[in-house]
DNA sequence: AAACTGTCAATTGTCGACAATAGTCAAAAT
DNA sequence: ATTTTGACTATTGTCGACAATTGACAGTTT
């Protein structure tokens, strides 16, 4: 998605990395609350947060309006910003629009992948499989969001991609919030395979079907564990 | 999605909208995107703008920022917010994902849709007629964007209805980009019904078939005219 | 005791200012 | 003639300041 105006012109030197205040600051605080530093329905104080940071407001004020509209935090008039709240309904919607969104980008990518795709898929089960045997449950975590998002980026839709991250994101927050409860690390490594199996054998309907189960599975899980966390506080 | 915390208590008055001056500017500068009166590549002059608003730079700013993370303008370090330009590549993307998202939303819509929705949706055709008679193809537009929306809010998944939304912005943009040239109305009109036969038939297969078929459609239509502008150019 | 009212500190929304940077245009050099 | 250099201007990124508003707390009334 436009690689923009590079100023260079085929030199040698690559280009320094402007700071990007805003960005950075935007990515900071999106981290936070993706890793539950930042709790549901907390208040961002500008001020503190300026101070933090070793800035003025406005950068974290514009900060603060990008995280906005991805829908990380909600703004309310003279009140500030605050960290958006997950109810399991909210939980429900990302996963179902997930579901909906990986089913397409698989069909699609489908199309388009080759053998160089097909094998960093199988790589990154791969992984799966080790950490599961190391019992690194977090980065399993995190490497099972890199195989669905090779997925999305190998339909070719830059903006299913973009999409995607912004669900992981709240995907992230979510299991963050729920704590490590989790399904067996084995299991999870395996519930892979299917879709694999589908993309090699180019078979759309168990393709669809194997990306359905494994997405509603832990649509399911997650809500479940989301609700009965709720009732016991 | 988070009704958040009216401070109402149940009394006969309504709350006056406090301005949020934010907002409103991103919902003028977006809508001037969509619109076609900021043309992309464009840059946004701070300054200007915020004359033309009778504000300080510093919300303009901030609007810029809402407007970036939706993607309708981009931002170089130091060089300011541009209007985000679209390549007939961007908008195949753009329907392919609305494609996905419609289908998904459609099928969740069907397990859930009452007759109070299926005659709402069925009055919607019938101003998409009325209008082709009418010969008001820029409201026709608009009313076609209705529709679709109303079957993304049927879904129940108030996150499909935020991309959707997302999207529509950016459709509006290209078809505003190519011009008014479009198809028939009344075939327009038309090809609406097989949709609301699969609703009422409850029939999931030909819902997906009529969908794909619609949208597909309309996607290599604006993306030939697109591309056919640009050769001319 | 409960509800209401007034006061006050904390925080936001917005502004104007200023240094740093990028683009422009003409002059100088190759 | 093309390229490079060097000022100059327009514009951004960031800051500190200030008025307006909110939420909290204490005092007052019923």
């Amino acid at each position: 998605m436009a690689e923009e105006d590079k100023t260079s012109t085929g030199g040698s030197f690559s280009p320094l990395q402007t700071t990007d205040l805003v960005q950075q600051i935007a990515r900071q605080i999106g981290d936070a609350i993706a890793e539950g530093r930042l709790k549901p329905a907390e208040r961002l104080n500008e001020l503190r947060l300026s101070q933090e940071f070793g800035t003025s407001r406005a950068p974290v004020r514009e900060a603060a309006r990008l995280l906005e509209s991805q829908g990380l935090v909600v703004s309310s008039p003279r009140r500030g910003f605050f960290v958006r709240t997950l109810s399991a309904e909210d939980l429900r919607d990302i996963y179902d629009l997930r579901l909906g969104l990986e089913l397409h980008a698989a069909e699609l990518a489908l199309e388009k992948i080759g053998d160089a795709e097909i094998s960093a898929l199988e790589e990154q089960i791969q992984r799966l499989y080790q950490l599961a045997d190391e019992g690194s449950v977090e980065e399993q975590i995190f490497q099972d969001f890199v195989f669905h998002r090779m997925l999305c980026k190998f339909s070719g839709n830059a903006r299913i991609l973009k999409v995607y991250d912004d669900l992981a994101t709240d995907m992230r927050a979510g299991i963050t919030l729920i704590g490590k409860l989790y399904d067996d690390p084995h299991r999870i490594a395996e519930t892979h395979l299917p879709i694999l199996d589908a993309l090699k054998a180019r078979d759309v309907a168990k393709l669809r079907e194997a990306l359905h189960f494994h997405i509603a599975v832990a649509r399911d899980q997650v809500v479940l564990l989301f609700e009965r966390m709720n009732d016991v506080s």
